[in-house]
DNA sequence: AATGAATGAGGATTCATTCAT
DNA sequence: CATGAATGAATCCTCATTCAT
């Protein structure tokens, strides 16, 4: 009873490793059932039994994808630090993650918005609820009580993982940057600069 | 002899902006040749007259993209205002262009890196130096003198692309903004205060 | 020892009466093992166990059917009662047997003869000698001895049974003939007098 | 402007045939559309310039099969002859037909009613006006004005149908007639028979 | 220059069959 | 005996690309 249960779901893991490494290699597109199945060491009829159809990899991916990032996200909600230091965390973490995991990052950048899949607009609201929302409170307590609006915590929320997902996708940004480290501090202050300056505005002015 | 040209000139752009209401529509594997030269209102091989082959869509819209993006930057740059202002309105003109041309931004952003072209390096270089150079320059100055090195100015130029494409992309953007303007604003504090923010801190300190 | 044997019978008639109501539904092909099986209420792996491969299920349903039908035969020959007034018996209790078990008429009309099997000879063998025979016999004596030859009569036999499947498988012969009683009795005189017509004329003449 | 039409026409034609051919030799779902192009003399892909899928063969072959079935009942009805002669002549003309053409008669009797199309409902209303209709009319006159209903005549019509098309499918019916024009002579009479007989029994009666 | 019929490589998907449990 | 996960052969269909007109 739990064997087949946990068979099955180490099944999933494994065509998901595969699908995120084949697919930001070539694309959704370009990559095939076949390649990915090699990848995961099973048979191309294999993959059908856990999937209904390709596209079904992407709402796989997004799943598994937003986990990854919204933990790292919690993990530094939860640490007993000043505001600006969790911000800071969390973007340290999150590039720390999308490193880590370049290939994830690529395809939860690129492909995922790109599939339009029936589970879309899922996605989109889990996304929303499990990742968003919690850098969006980080946000909001860097910035200071009623600086901004929920709305607006959400969409810098937004603007900070598209810009901590930039490192993977961008071929300048890393040539720019030099490295890493430089990447991660310069986004770190360019965002606290921009999420914080507000209040000393208010505060020098 | 100039007729000819013309000619070709003409077939190029309806090409191009088949390609781009096609593609953006539907993801560039999934536009197919037959659809594109329909919407272009040529026939399917009359297409091949100007591409070799169907990725040679991307450079072509990569081109003609760069081109309009850096149109505006320049722009902004040759007023006669302060920098800060000078980076404000062409964070302004770059949310218009993607407005208007949401098509045209969503390939930019979502395809063009995306499909491997063996002009994809190409590409590269001609955005850097036809678009991030520009657009790092007007950072630069609002920023004052010697606050960033030419690298940082670069990667800020490209997280302000990347954020500037957003709009085109994001459902939940535009859910969260609540219009462009709120957008714009948003996304204009943020950056000026994310750029000029260390000179105060400087001065201040 | 029994037992086991009676188990595999039992089984054997699930998987008949399910391969029937499946293939009757969706032709031969489209009828999948798993439907099969699933209608059968048993294991995908388990009906190899009584079948080597699909195509089997043909000589399975061929066989009982065959007996069903003759058995038809059988009874109404083996009644007290003129020739002529069998046949009609023969006819009517083919079309009863074919209007209650329709789906099975489906299967031995449409798709018994068409999908070829290493035992196909010796299904048409069986059907002439347990079904065709009989029923040839039933004809022989309507019409009188020496009226048709035993080719003839065997032909006229296919050529009933073929009537009566029709019923089973036409929309229009349902449509037209109004239910099934008026196509029974349609049929009846008709072959009553294809059969006996002959003696009419030769005694008429 | 004709040439385009012509060759499409042609290609058709040439499908319709090798459709034909090779359906008739090993059934609709085992015929691949690669023999099918193979036998065509057309590559794989051009199938699908003139059907959309596979399925669409067969509104393609039933719409030829019935045209040329019911040119032949039309024919025979035009004829100066007395009216049970011209339902004979329907019945040897048919008989020719499928003996000639016996591939499109093992389709038309054997595939056509199983492959569920949507165009079934079509194909069967087209095979009523075309074709069992001008049969019935034959009937009809050969039984005497008033001594069949319209719906009987059509059954009828069926009936003689489906004992013409049994000749091409069945090894017994060809064994045991020994050959076309005994088959031939002995449906004829069986059915003129079957037809006139009820008014013979009326004038004896 | 413009066209679209012809083509076949390529890929997703299905499903009969096997086999370890 | 019963099972269903695993498998890959087999096949439909798409679509970029070519080429004769």
């Amino acid at each position: 009873m739990r064997r087949a249960s946990d068979t099955a779901q180490k099944r999933r893991r494994q065509i998901f490793e595969a699908a995120i490494a084949v697919i930001s290699e070539k694309g959704f597109h370009k990559a095939t059932i076949r390649e990915i199945a090699a990848a995961a060491g099973l048979g191309k009829g294999t993959i059908y039994q856990y999937i209904d159809k390709k596209e079904d990899l992407i709402p796989l991916i997004a799943e598994v994808g937003i986990s990854l990032m919204s933990a790292k996200i919690s993990e530094a909600a939860s640490l007993d630090a000043p505001p600006e230091e969790k911000l800071r965390i969390a973007i340290k973490s999150q590039l720390a993650l999308f490193d880590e995991h370049s290939r994830l990052a690529e395809v939860m950048g690129g492909e995922i918005e790109r599939i339009k899949h029936e589970d879309s607009e899922l996605i989109t609201r889990v996304f929303e609820e499990r990742y968003l929302n919690a850098l969006a409170s980080l946000v909001s307590e860097a910035a200071g009580r009623e600086r901004f609006s929920k709305g607006e915590s959400l969409v810098i929320a937004e603007l900070i993982a598209v810009m901590c997902l930039l490192w993977s996708h961008s071929v300048l940004a890393k040539k720019n940057a030099g490295g890493i480290e430089a990447y991660e501090t310069l986004l770190e202050e360019f965002v606290l600069r921009g999420v914080s300056g507000r209040r000393k505005e208010a505060e020098n002015g």
